[in-house]
RNA sequence: UCCCCGGUAGCUCAGUCGGUAGAGCAGGUGGCUGUUAACCACCUUGUCGGCGGUUCGAGUCCGUCCCGGGGAGCCA
C-alpha cells in the first residue's frame, strides 16, 4: 500500500482501484444517512479528493460523523473512479483516523468565504483556506523561478548583510540594530549615544538594500544577484509598503542601461510565463474570484514589447495630455502616482519603462548623462500597480562619484571600499531591484500586499 | 503622517425618523443511500469597538480614544 501519498500526486497519477492513505485536513462535509462525503486537502495542491465514509467504518458515528471543517485525518481506502459528477475520482474509506480536532465553536476557519481583512487576524491558520494557500504555493514558485531564471543565465547569487553599519544607503528610514541596554544608554561627552560600546562598536541598522555589497561582488564575478529580507521603518500605510519585504537585486559587469532594461524586461515575462505554466490551478482560482481581468492582463505583459520613454518626454506627454492633475507637471519634479498612472494605464495600456530621470531627484550612485543634468535611471511601471522596478547603470568613473557623495553629505569615511571599487579596476556596471511581494501581487491580482506574505510587518502590526 | 470610510452574533452583513436586536452562513438535534457552497424542519448565539456627553430613552446624535479598510505622501 501507497502510504503517504500526497493528493497532487493521486490526482496526476490516479492510481485506481489501489489502496493508499492520505493525510490532510477536512474541508467540507456532506452527510446523508449513513454516508458521509469528506472533501480532504493536504496543501500540497488546490483541489481537494473527495473521500467516501460509511457506516461500516467501526467509528462512523463516534468519530466520522463528529468531524467539522479543519480537523485533521489519515484515511486509508481504496481509491475508485468516482460515479457522481464533480470529481474523477474518490477514495472510498476503509480506515479513517482523526490526527487533531477542530472544535468549531472556537475554530476560526469556517466552510465560507472570509474576508482577507478577517484572515489576516488569524495569519496563522490562512495559509488553510484556498485563496491564501494558493498565494503561498504561487510565492514559492516565484521564488523558486527567480533563482531559475538568473542561475540559467550564469548569476551567482550572494548573500549581503542584513545587518549593515553603513550610515545611510539612502533608501528610508532604517531600523536599529542595538545589543546595547536601552533603559541605561551609555552616553559621551556631549551627551549622545556612544556607540563604541555597543556590539559592532558602531552604529547598526537592518539594510534597505543589498546593492552596494553587490556592486562589490559584480565588480568580481561579473553578474550576480541577491534575494533576501529588507527593511524599511517608514510609516507608510498602503496596500503595497511592508516594513518587511524581500527584494531581488542584479548587478551586472560591463553592463549599461539598455542590458539593465533587457535583464529585467525579460526577467518580468519569464517569472510571469512560468507562473501561468506551473501554477495553472491556483492561476484559474485568482481569475475567478479575485480578479476577472487577470489573465488578459498577464497576457498583455507577455505579448507586447515594454513601452520605453525618456523622463523628459514623459513629462511632455504628461503636460499635453490635456488632463489636470492634483500635483501639477514640470520637468524636474518626480513623478506622483497619478503621473505614473496615467502614463502606463491610459497612454500606453501596457508596462513602461520610463528613464533618464533628472540628477536631483535620484540618488547619488546613479550615473551622471552627457547631458549633465539627468542620469541613467530607469523605473518600471505596471498598469494597475505602479513601480514594480526601479534601477539605475552606477557612477563608475572615481571623480564624478565622490562629487556627488559630497554634494549629497554622504560620511564618506564609511564608503572608502565603495569608492575602491572605482579606485580600482572600475568598470560599468548596473542593476536594479524587484519588490518580491509587488510581484507576486501583481502575477496573482491580489490587492493588497499583507496578503501575499505568510506574515506581514507593518507599522503598528506584527502578530506573530 | 494626512484625507475619506467603517467597527452590530463565531463569520458575512441589514438595522428606516432616537423607542429597547435581525437575516444568511457556521454550530446543535432530527430527516434523507451519492453529496458537490448538499437539501428540508426545528433550536442555540450579542460588552452593538472603549470611555464620556445630550436625551424620558442611544446600535442610531455629539466629543474623544483604539482598531481596520481605501486613497495620498515615501518607496520596492
Amino acid at each position: 500500500m501507497e502510504k503517504r501519498l500526497r493528493i497532487k500526486t493521486i490526482l496526476a497519477a490516479k492510481p485506481l482501484d489501489r489502496e493508499i492513505e492520505i493525510h490532510g485536513w477536512l474541508k467540507s462535509k456532506r452527510e446523508s444517512k449513513g454516508l458521509a462525503f469528506l472533501d480532504i486537502t493536504d496543501g500540497s495542491t488546490l483541489a481537494g479528493l473527495q473521500v467516501v465514509a460509511d457506516e461500516s467504518l467501526s467509528n462512523f458515528t463516534t468519530d466520522v460523523a463528529r468531524l467539522t471543517t479543519g480537523c485533521s485525518v489519515a484515511v486509508r481506502g481504496l481509491l475508485v473512479a468516482s460515479p457522481a459528477k464533480g470529481q474523477e475520482v474518490e477514495l472510498h474509506a476503509r480506515q479513517i483516523r482523526v490526527h487533531g480536532w477542530a472544535p468549531p465553536d472556537s475554530y476560526p476557519l469556517q466552510k465560507k468565504r472570509h474576508t482577507f481583512e478577517f484572515l489576516r487576524s488569524v495569519a496563522h491558520l490562512r495559509g488553510r483556506t484556498n485563496s491564501l494557500g494558493a498565494v503561498a504555493r504561487v510565492r514559492s514558485r516565484l521564488s523558486w523561478a527567480i533563482h531559475l531564471f538568473f542561475q540559467q543565465r550564469g548569476f551567482f547569487q550572494i548573500h549581503t548583510p542584513i545587518i549593515t553599519t553603513s550610515d545611510c544607503e539612502g533608501a528610508g528610514e532604517m531600523f536599529t540594530v542595538t545589543a546595547l541596554d536601552l533603559d541605561r544608554l551609555p552616553r559621551n561627552d556631549a551627551g549622545s549615544v556612544d556607540y563604541s560600546l555597543d556590539f559592532f562598536g558602531r552604529p547598526a541598522s537592518l539594510t534597505v538594500s543589498g546593492q552596494l555589497e553587490a556592486e562589490s561582488y559584480a565588480l568580481a564575478l561579473g553578474n550576480v544577484y541577491t534575494f533576501g529580507p529588507t527593511f524599511r521603518a517608514e510609516n507608510s500605510n498602503t496596500s503595497r509598503h511592508l516594513a518587511e519585504f524581500w527584494m531581488v537585486e542584479p548587478e551586472m559587469a560591463f553592463c549599461d542601461l539598455e542590458d539593465d532594461m533587457d535583464l529585467a524586461e525579460e526577467m518580468l515575462k519569464f517569472l510571469i510565463a512560468d507562473c501561468l505554466a506551473n501554477c495553472g490551478a491556483e492561476m484559474d482560482l485568482f481569475a475567478r474570484f479575485i480578479d476577472k481581468d487577470l489573465p488578459a492582463r498577464l497576457d498583455n505583459v507577455l505579448q507586447h514589447p515594454f513601452v520605453r520613454l525618456s523622463y523628459t518626454e514623459a513629462v511632455k506627454e504628461l503636460q499635453n495630455c490635456g488632463r489636470s492633475f492634483t500635483f501639477p507637471v514640470a520637468w524636474g519634479i518626480d513623478l506622483q502616482s497619478e503621473h505614473e498612472r496615467y502614463l502606463a494605464e491610459t497612454l500606453c495600456g501596457r508596462p513602461v519603462i520610463v528613464t533618464d530621470y533628472p540628477q536631483s531627484i535620484k540618488p547619488f550612485y546613479m550615473r551622471c548623462n552627457d547631458d549633465g543634468r539627468t542620469v541613467a535611471a530607469m523605473d518600471i511601471l505596471f498598469p494597475g500597480i505602479g513601480e514594480i522596478i526601479g534601477g539605475s547603470q552606477r557612477e563608475e568613473r572615481f571623480a564624478q562619484l565622490k562629487e556627488r557623495m559630497e554634494q549629497a553629505a554622504i560620511p564618506l569615511e564609511n564608503y572608502e571600499w565603495y569608492l575602491d571599487l572605482r579606485r580600482y579596476g572600475t568598470a560599468p556596471h548596473a542593476g536594479f531591484g524587484l519588490g518580491f511581494e509587488r510581484l507576486i501581487q501583481f502575477v496573482t491580482g491580489m490587492g493588497n500586499i499583507r496578503d501575499v506574505i505568510p506574515f506581514p510587518r507593518t507599522p503598528g502590526s506584527s502578530t506573530i
